[in-house]
DNA sequence: GTGGTCTAGACCACC
DNA sequence: GTGGTCTAGACCACA
């Protein structure tokens, strides 16, 4: 895992441990990998794990069970893609139709590069 | 204007030049406004629109005459758009895909939501 | 380090760091003294040794780790040796051999000052 | 004539008029162009060359006859090469040598480029 | 008037 | 501890 300069690394995590939420490779229940791990196999100091599964913590999309670990809760689905949706629709979609505008962009052409993507 | 607060000011001050140059308002061989004035405008520290326009400047979207002030470069265009088509390719793209394949979107939702965006 | 009063100290700061590289005291993944540390022993405002780093970090000499400081390229030897290059060869040079024209300084003149220079 | 952006304007309109006086261009007596077909000519804003003719009128190379204009004076090219050749040992010289060191150049390279810089 | 630079000091996010 | 950003205000050189 690469972490963009551009964002936080803690929340390159936390997005990282959403996605597989989403796309089921994680589900309720399921332990997470243990902070020093994670800290060894992303190459980051321990606390910015800490911080990462401390925000989950806080969202309700894992909890703790003391000396054993973090377990995704039984709402991590809903609250996950309650969380993105927002996140979309607020500062994702404004940000890519103000682009097309801006570039003149037709939006067929996005279609079209949306296809290509799903290929790959 | 107002600025959002997870951003820095200076890059949206970029962004506010880089908009009226690709739609228009700002063509080739213009003076911006001097740095003391649109720190009042703006109504932040000249510090920050100095660093702005460095940065423009650094870009080569802006070029400046000694003691006269700063004037949009003949490239300006051409650049402005080659940036802003680079992050709307390598950033704003992947992140948008990446969500509605994630929140499971159909792509014709999009179309009709920029329509109503168009709209407004 | 005396700063000369005709270049700006962020620019002499920013030589300063390029000759530890091309002089071997700084090599590719070298830490650089952190921002503050440097502010005290340079004895000019942090922000002086901010703008120093920022143009470094541009040009590609250095890089940042999110809150560890600033590290060498692996490239900076190679970038800093042609950018120095250049401020030679398109103004150090040229500026050189006009001055010895107009002054009209024979050549084995600046050899015989060039060896008294070597050995102090 | 074309302005280098890392020099003050009315410093490179003095080093035009010392290289004409120099060369032999402009003899003790000789009438300098004026101030407003100067500024015309050089499209500079005139009290910019206002300042390089007091410049010049301070240091002894022209003198002011009242609504007449600027001429060189008699002394003038002992003052120009008294004044070019301190800039020579204290500046361009030590820039120079410091320069060729760091970049690892041997003397002799800088007599070939010297050759053929002669050539043209 | 214009920009260029610097100081002093603050607050914040992040590791 | 690290850098990133911003404010407030100053001084200077230059056009």
């Amino acid at each position: 895992m690469e972490f963009e300069s551009n964002q936080a690394i803690y929340i390159q995590i936390v997005d990282y441990i959403c996605e597989n939420i989403l796309n089921g490779n994680l589900k309720p229940g399921d332990k997470i990998t243990a902070i020093r791990p994670m800290a060894v196999k992303l190459e980051v100091n321990p606390n910015t794990v800490v911080r990462s599964y401390s925000f989950l913590q806080d969202t309700g999309i894992v909890y703790n069970k003391r000396g054993l670990g973090y377990y995704i809760t039984e709402d991590a689905v809903v609250i996950t893609k309650k969380y993105k949706r927002e996140e979309f629709l607020h500062s994702t979609l404004p940000t890519f139709f103000k682009a097309i505008d801006l570039l003149n962009i037709d939006f067929n052409e996005i279609k079209t590069l949306y296809d290509q993507y799903k290929k790959n």
